[in-house]
DNA sequence: CCTCCACAGGAAGCGCAGGAGT
DNA sequence: ACTCCTGCGCTTCCTGTGGAGG
C-alpha cells in the first residue's frame, strides 16, 4: 500500500475541476471496493461560508465527515484537531481529503492550515491521507509557505478554460438531451457559447444561460430557442441574483444600499463615501437604527461592491480628498425594484 | 516641489454568543 | 456556577496616499 501522493489542481471557474474529481474518486471508489480496500473520500468546499471558512470550522467539518459532531463553537482548535486526527488514525484505511476552492480559505484564515494539515499525514500511524486541493486562483500556489507547497503540490494539474469551440460542444451535448430536435434556431449555441467565453471559459454558466434561455422560450409560447431569448436569460440571471443578495444582506448592508438609492434620486449620478455616510447616518436616525462608525461602512461598501451590486472605485480628488467613487450598477426597473424591497425590509413607510 | 484633504485600509481589541470541562 | 475557548461584528486608533492647488 504506497502512499498515494497529494494533489493540486487548479484552473478556472467552470473548467470542470470538481466535476473531474468528483468522477475520478468516484471510480477509485468502486475499484477500492471491488478490491476490498478500505478507502474514505472526504469532499470539503472551503468557500461555503457558515461551513467552512475558518481553521475551526473546516476541522470542525472534517470531524463531522468522520461521524465526529462538534460544536459550532467551543473547543480549542488543538482539541478538534486531536478528534479527527483520532477518528483518521482509529483503523487501517486510505483517506482521501479534496479541499475545493483552497485558496479562499488560505486567502481568510492562512496557510497554517494546510501546513498543519499536510503534517497530519507524517503522524499518522495506521491509515494514509492523501490531500486534493483543488484551486481557482492559478497564482495561489506561488503565495503559499514553501514547505506546505513543496508537499501539497507533489503532482499538478491545470485545467485551462474552455474556448467558445469546446463551449459548443459542451451545449450541443446536452441540447440532444434536453431540446427536442430544431427547437433551437441557429446560432443559439454559438451565441450561450460566446457570452460564456468572454466569462473566462465557464461551461457552467453556459448550461444555466441554455436552460433559462429554454424556459423563457417555452413561457412565451415561441416554439423555437431565439437569439433574443438567451439575451432576455442573462438579464434574468443576473437580476435574480442581485434581487437575491440585497434580500439577505443585515440590516445595515441594507441601510447603506437604501442611502445611496435616495441619493441617486437627485442628479448625480457618483458620490462620495462621505455623502453616503451622512444619508446613511440621518437614515438611521429615521428608522431607529444604531448608526455604525465610517470606518465599518467604508468595509460595507467594499462588500457590496464585491457582490456586483454596485461599483466602487478608489480615486483621488486631489485638493479634496482620496475616496471612494460610488456609483449604482444596477439598471433603472431593477433599482426600482431593490427600492421596493428594501422599503419592506427596513420597514420604512 | 510641497501641502494637505478625505478618506482607504491595517492592527488591536472589545463584547457577545455559544459550547466544554470542572 | 464559573472558567476557558472560538467566531463575529464592530469600534478605536492609526498610518498611508494621489493629486489639485498653492
Amino acid at each position: 500500500m504506497n502512499k498515494p501522493s497529494n494533489l493540486f489542481i487548479y484552473g478556472k471557474t467552470g473548467t470542470g475541476k470538481t466535476v473531474s474529481v468528483k468522477y475520478t474518486t468516484n471510480s477509485l471508489l468502486e475499484t477500492a471496493f471491488k478490491n476490498k480496500i478500505p478507502l474514505k473520500v472526504v469532499y470539503v468546499n472551503c468557500k461555503l461560508k457558515k461551513v467552512s471558512d475558518t481553521e475551526y470550522r473546516l476541522v470542525a467539518q472534517l470531524a463531522k465527515e468522520f461521524g465526529k459532531m462538534i460544536p459550532a463553537t467551543g473547543l480549542p482548535t488543538d482539541e478538534v484537531y486531536k478528534i479527527f486526527f483520532k477518528a483518521v488514525d482509529s483503523k487501517n484505511q486510505i483517506v482521501i481529503l479534496i479541499l475545493d476552492e483552497i485558496d479562499q480559505l488560505a486567502k481568510k484564515a492562512g496557510d497554517a492550515i494546510l501546513y498543519n494539515l499536510t503534517r497530519i499525514n507524517e503522524e499518522l500511524r495506521k491509515s494514509q491521507l492523501s490531500i486534493i486541493g483543488i484551486s481557482n486562483d492559478l497564482v495561489f500556489v506561488d503565495n503559499l509557505d514553501p514547505r506546505v507547497k513543496s508537499s501539497l503540490s507533489e503532482e499538478e494539474i491545470l485545467f485551462p478554460p474552455y474556448n467558445a469551440l469546446q463551449i459548443q460542444d459542451i451545449l450541443r451535448e446536452r441540447a440532444k438531451l434536453a431540446f427536442k430536435q430544431g427547437v433551437l434556431s441557429n446560432g443559439v449555441i454559438e451565441k450561450c457559447a460566446a457570452y460564456a467565453a468572454r466569462e473566462h471559459g465557464d461551461a457552467r454558466r453556459a448550461l444555466e444561460l441554455l436552460r433559462v434561455a429554454g424556459e423563457i422560450a417555452e413561457r412565451s409560447g415561441s416554439q423555437k430557442v431565439l437569439l433574443k431569448h438567451i439575451d432576455l436569460a442573462e438579464n434574468k440571471i443576473e437580476r435574480e441574483r442581485i434581487l437575491d443578495a440585497v434580500e439577505t444582506q443585515p440590516k445595515q448592508f441594507q441601510a447603506v444600499l437604501y442611502s445611496l438609492i435616495l441619493l441617486s434620486k437627485g442628479k448625480n449620478l457618483v458620490f462620495y463615501t462621505g455623502d453616503i455616510y451622512d444619508v446613511y447616518k440621518d437614515l438611521c436616525d429615521k428608522i431607529n437604527l444604531r448608526p455604525l462608525t465610517q470606518r465599518r461602512v467604508s468595509d460595507i461598501i467594499g462588500e457590496l461592491d464585491m457582490l456586483g451590486i454596485i461599483n466602487a472605485r478608489i480615486i483621488s480628488k486631489g485638493r479634496y480628498g482620496r475616496t471612494r467613487e460610488i456609483t449604482l450598477s444596477t439598471s433603472k426597473e431593477l433599482t426600482q425594484k431593490i427600492e421596493v424591497l428594501l422599503k419592506t425590509a427596513l420597514d420604512i413607510d
